[in-house]
DNA sequence: CTCTAAATCAATG
DNA sequence: CATTGATTTAGAG
């Protein structure tokens, strides 16, 4: 009996019908999610039978892409950027092949119409989402820079009370990296967003996993331009109990312009309320100026805001704040610093 | 044999 | 690349 993951069909054709292939395909891929190129590729490193002939069995497999309901269109991220949409199964599709046969299903995964409706929804949606957070990160950098144009008044009101009078806080006021990526200490709660909000919408229980950044805006403090203790984060609304993957993955910290900066730490915890929130245990990591950070936790969907952990300065000065309350009171954050002094 | 999933061809966006 | 329809082929029971 072949079993899928070797090849030993030759120039024989497999008995695996291409929505076999495909599913084959997307499940041995990391984040269960493949581009068109990446499943043809797959079929045709393992078997041989499909290295003539492409234009043929190509055309039927997107075809099956299309008409079959097990097969859900994923929107690429705009930091991620290519040709086609990412391919991913639908998470209910998983008992197909039950009855061991990889050619011919018993019956046909079909979702109803309104969930076919509900799909075609959430991928309108992510592409908005991303338009959105685009134009928000465009929206920062015109206000940046304006900012850089006026005199830097209201960049100090982020700072502290001892900053604003202490003459050597700002060594260059006016430089990039200050207004890019300004020094500021935060205070125990969550800056207000001002300027372009990014939408929010609800997430699909039935969306499957996908590296995604985390909706991040929130209490921290960094200092400019060059090391930084802390990592803007706050707990993330997930969805609860539907993507039990994410624990223990690795989160890395995306910059823009340009680069990735991986963090050495992983989910380690997960609360089972509904909203699940994460507490996230970041230490500390050099960051460049210029950066827009967010963190990105492969293996979790969320059709939140791509970039929605960078900091985001108001273009009307906001209301001060002292950091000297720092009473905080967010105790499902677990920021772990290792550098205790600042 | 019947039923219908799968494959194929192909037009269209 | 993606969607859809029409039509044929063929696996399963």
């Amino acid at each position: 009996m072949p079993r899928p993951g070797r090849n030993t069909y030759g120039d024989q054709k497999p008995p695996y019908s291409y929505i076999s292939l495909t599913f084959m395909a997307i499940q041995s891929s990391q984040e269960k999610m493949l581009t068109l190129s990446d499943i043809y590729k797959f079929i045709m490193d393992r078997f041989p039978y499909y290295r003539k002939n492409t234009q043929r069995w190509q055309n039927s497999l997107r075809h099956n892409l299309s008409f079959n309901d097990c097969f859900i269109k994923i929107p690429r991220r705009p930091d991620r950027p290519g040709k086609g949409s990412y391919w991913t199964l639908h998470p209910n599709c998983g008992d197909m092949f039950e009855n061991g046969s990889l050619l011919r299903r018993r019956k046909r995964f079909k979702l109803p119409r309104s969930l076919r409706r509900a799909t075609a929804a959430a991928y309108a949606e992510l592409k908005q989402l991303e338009n959105a957070t685009h134009n928000a990160v465009q929206e920062q950098a015109k206000i940046r820079l304006a900012a850089l144009a006026a005199a830097p008044s209201h960049l100090q009101t982020f700072s502290t009370e001892a900053s604003r009078t202490s003459a050597t806080t700002y060594i260059q006021p006016f430089s990039i990296e200050n207004l890019i990526a300004p020094t500021y200490k935060v205070p125990s709660h969550p800056i207000p967003i001002q300027g372009p909000s990014v939408p929010h919408p609800v997430l699909p229980s039935f969306l499957p996993s996908y590296p995604c950044s985390l909706p991040c805006v929130s209490t921290a403090s960094w200092a400019s331009p060059i090391s930084s203790s802390d990592l803007p984060f706050a707990p993330a609304s997930l969805p609860s109990g539907v993507f039990p993957q994410f624990l223990n993955m690795p989160m890395t910290a995306h910059t823009k312009p340009p680069g990735t900066i991986s963090l050495p730490h992983t989910i380690s915890t997960m609360t089972a309320s509904v909203p699940t929130s994460i507490p996230l245990s970041i230490p500390s990591f050099s960051m460049k100026p210029g950066f827009l950070p967010s963190l990105q936790i492969p293996g979790l969907y969320s059709g939140r805001a791509l970039f929605g952990a960078f900091p985001m300065i108001a273009s009307s000065p906001p209301r001060r704040v002292d950091s000297a309350s720092s009473d905080t009171s967010e105790k499902s954050l677990d920021i772990v610093s290792d550098d205790s002094s600042k």
